[in-house]
RNA sequence: GGCCUCGUAGCUCAGCUGGAUAGAGCAGCAGCCUUCUAAGCUGCGGGUCGCGCGUUCGAAUCGCGCCGAGGUCACCA
């Protein structure tokens, strides 16, 4: 690259200039603010010491060594201490006919290298996916396609949370005020079905507490002693037992859930090359507790529990084990970890997971590193901020989200009616309109979602959000047709890079 | 209270490994469809970059201290 190439220049002419040995970091070149003219900018005062000499001389004197040692550079200019470097038409010409064939410009091959792996999407099983989960699978899908674009060997892998009192809390409603109800018999989604039993549950469970908090009962108490909570707890020593009939309805109710999931992923367009479900390895981590209990890492209390003390690294006492020897969440990401790094043997281990968590990934790291685990710095937790709404948090339980579903399709719809409005199907058949709205509808919520930046809180708006005109999906869209549109006028791609590419330049610089 | 993150135009966001007069989009106003697609283009107005001190030739950017917002410090996940 053009760039790297004056940088080194730079470099030498420091060398030759003033006898001065710099970093090729000192040189760095940066594209040339739009109001002064050239092409890439070098700052050039912090050389004015050993120049012994004003910054726009120094600037002056490397200008004329690039022209000189550098066939590519055209001319240069300086103001203040900035020198400003043109590079020749004959350059980027030569670049465009050298680049523009390739189909897979800016991508490299594969290196058969080792393994990253990323984690992303993760979610429960006892509600449908909302916006929350949309810029987690967005981001993890982007930065495994990215990853993949640089050459690097990767696995997409998915964590489904599928036990828990949540799950049951799902389970018990249906049982109770479900009437069998099916996806089949109702014609709703799954995982939407299962969602709505959610909802359910906890609009009775707060009119249960509600009742006991009348009756005198402290709000605190109230919460643990409802019927209800009670009856789900129940329900789930009843599924750590593999009790037959709670084990049918889990079964059931979670295969609902998965083919509504499968529906969303295939919409939004991401996918994963393996899938770990919690009820299947939450109980690996206990072997890695045993271990450090052995090693002298953790404690166990006097009840049976098992913690480790993180005071001295500035953390807390962070429990293990429960005293019953059930696994806590911690317990079951060590299991995880240790299972993808046999696995795979990845040189990064990235977990796409929202920034509350943050604490819980340092522990994380931190325990496998007492644990005598080197590579607890593979592992990197990108951490994402927020979706907020004008009027605060989602929350789930109280049905105030946004939901992956019904955003998406109302994308598409929106696109349908901007773009039947703007008249751009013309002579499209059905199916072809179709796909379009879908790319447009899809391609304006990607953007929108995955151009801020991810440790930032965002903030979503549904009325006004999403917009189809400016900095948004479509623009780029458009902007791309538009370069289909003239690389298919101009024909054969040698006569446009030979005879039109020209035209197009500004006139001064052909 | 301890720790972490954020604070830039009316709104949503870039810029943050230090560099020139701090940028986009939206919203407002005024123009532009017989050239390749107006989902666009051009122009105008709009800022104590939360506040203060420091480091530096130079600070939105780095450091420290305040103020404000959020997160977390669960035998939830």
């Amino acid at each position: 690259m053009i760039e790297k190439l004056l940088e080194n220049t730079i470099v030498q002419a420091v060398q030759a200039l003033f006898e001065q040995t710099i970093e090729p970091a000192r040189a760095v070149v940066q594209k040339t603010r739009k109001d002064f003219e050239g092409d890439y900018t070098l700052a050039v005062f912090p050389f004015v010491r050993f120049a012994r000499r004003s910054p726009e001389e120094t600037a002056r004197i490397i200008g004329e060594y690039l022209q000189l040692h550098l066939q590519w550079v055209a001319g240069f200019n300086v103001i203040k201490g900035f020198l400003n470097i043109t590079i020749s038409d004959q350059y980027w010409l030569g670049y465009f006919r050298e680049h523009q064939a390739e189909a897979a410009f800016g991508f490299m091959p594969q290196s058969g290298g080792p393994t990253t792996v990323v984690e992303y999407s993760s979610p429960n099983t006892n509600k449908p996916l909302h916006l929350g989960h949309i810029r987690n699978n967005l981001l993890g899908f982007s930065v495994a396609r990215i990853l993949s674009a640089n050459g690097k060997t990767v696995k997409k892998v998915n964590l489904v949370n599928d036990r828990g009192i949540h799950i049951c809390k799902s389970m018990l409603a249906w049982q109770r005020w479900g009437g069998g109800e099916t996806p089949e018999s109702t014609g709703i989604k799954g995982d939407h079905l299962v969602g709505k039993y959610y909802v359910k549950f906890d609009q009775e469970y707060r009119i249960q507490v509600a009742e006991l908090v009348a009756a005198g009962i402290k709000p605190d108490d109230a919460e643990k002693q409802a019927p209800l909570i009670c009856e789900a707890q129940d329900m789930l020593l009843r599924w750590e037992a593999h009790d037959e009939e709670v084990m049918s309805l889990w079964k059931m109710m979670n295969g609902w859930v998965y083919e509504g999931f499968d529906v969303t992923y295939k919409t939004m367009g991401v996918d994963f090359d393996k899938t770990y479900f919690e009820s299947e390895t939450y109980l690996h981590g206990k072997r890695l507790v045993e271990e450090g209990m052995q090693s002298g890492a953790f404690e166990r209390e006097a009840d049976g529990s098992v913690w480790i003390d993180l005071t001295a690294e500035g953390f807390d006492r962070k429990l293990l084990l429960r005293a019953d020897g059930t696994s806590v969440y911690m317990t079951q990401d060590l299991g995880t970890a240790q299972m993808r790094y046999d696995e795979y043997n990845p040189e990064k281990l990235i977990y796409v997971v929202g920034n509350e968590q943050n604490y819980h990934f340092d522990v994380l790291k931190l325990v496998l590193r007492n644990l005598g685990r080197p590579w607890s710095d593979t592992i990197h937790h990108l951490s994402y901020g927020m979706v907020e709404l004008p009027e605060g948090k989602m929350k789930s339980r109280e049905g105030k989200v946004v939901d992956a579903d019904d955003l998406m399709e109302e994308m598409f719809e929106t696109a349908r009616a901007m773009t039947m409005e703007l008249g751009k199907t013309e002579g499209f058949s059905d199916e072809e309109a179709e796909a379009l709205f879908r790319m447009i509808g899809l391609g304006a919520l990607k953007y929108f979602i995955l151009k801020v930046d991810p440790k930032k809180n965002m903030l979503f708006n549904p009325r006004e959000s999403i917009d189809f005109n400016g900095n948004t999906g479509p623009f780029i869209q458009y902007t791309y047709a538009r370069i289909r549109s003239v690389l298919r006028k101009a024909g054969d791609s040698e006569k446009f890079a030979a005879d039109i590419l020209p035209s197009l330049l500004p006139k001064e610089r052909s």
